[in-house]
DNA sequence: CACCTCATGCTAATAAATTAGCATCATGAG
DNA sequence: CTCATGATGCTAATTTATTAGCATGAGGTG
């Protein structure tokens, strides 16, 4: 079982390395809003330094601060973490996880995503053909 | 933003819980095998009563040990992980997820898989008319 | 029944993560 | 130019997580 970079991370750098991704890319100030039970600006400037250490992070000087964006891109990342939520909790199946959302009482999809959801399937059908 | 049960799990914790959610159930020995750079044990036990006491995992004892499983269902967990992912990497939106996933190089969808999700969709889309 | 094996419950020590405070430096206003 | 504002780089302390060892008890075997 090789070790992802996400297993690496503690609480708190995981907390903020989700944020920094929803976002694209964040100020220590706009993350520590973006903590639940947020710490000091101080505590949070030393856990965006340490994740800059890791390589996880990198920043750029601009209007005189940090904006922090993530070193490896989003669509890797998120790619792989959407396999392990597969590999996890669906048995590795794409499938049985759109099955899962799409059941889910809480209407989510709007009749263009499915669309193009579905046209998205087909083309992925022809060419695998 | 509401703070997740997953945002409560240390990094060995959550590497446990992966474990246990992946397999349904696991011994204190399976997990141990189951973890990156697995520690003792000793250690792995430990953090098993902590998950239970946390209220993360029950256990009941088979053949004189334990057994450990999640408390709270798979299917819930699953879904709340999976939106966390959405969320993060592909704007909420399951349509980006998907394409993404299909776009990956490696193949990784069987035709019968693509014909059941093809189903889904036009299931979930008669049904939201 | 006596013994061997294996799992548990505790206790304790070490390592890592998390937090905050302070001195310093840059920026823009007056 | 001088000052007020806000951000940074350190340093240090505390809390939490992680790890391992040991004594005890249950279960099965000869």
């Amino acid at each position: 079982m090789s070790r992802k970079p996400a297993d690496e991370l503690s609480r708190r750098e995981r907390q903020i390395m989700n944020i920094v991704y929803a976002r694209g890319e964040a100020s220590a100030a706009e993350v520590q809003s973006g903590l639940p039970d947020a710490p000091s600006y101080s505590a949070v400037r030393a856990l965006l330094a340490i994740l800059v250490d890791k390589g996880q992070l990198k920043h750029r000087s601009e209007q005189g601060r940090y904006i922090y964006a993530p070193t490896r891109r989003r669509s890797h990342v998120g790619r792989s973490a959407l396999r392990r939520v597969l590999d996890t909790f669906y048995e590795g199946s794409l499938e049985k996880a759109v099955a899962a959302l799409l059941q889910g009482s809480e209407a989510n999809l709007s009749p263009e995503e499915l669309a193009r959801l579905s046209e998205l399937i087909e083309q992925a059908r022809k060419e695998g053909r």
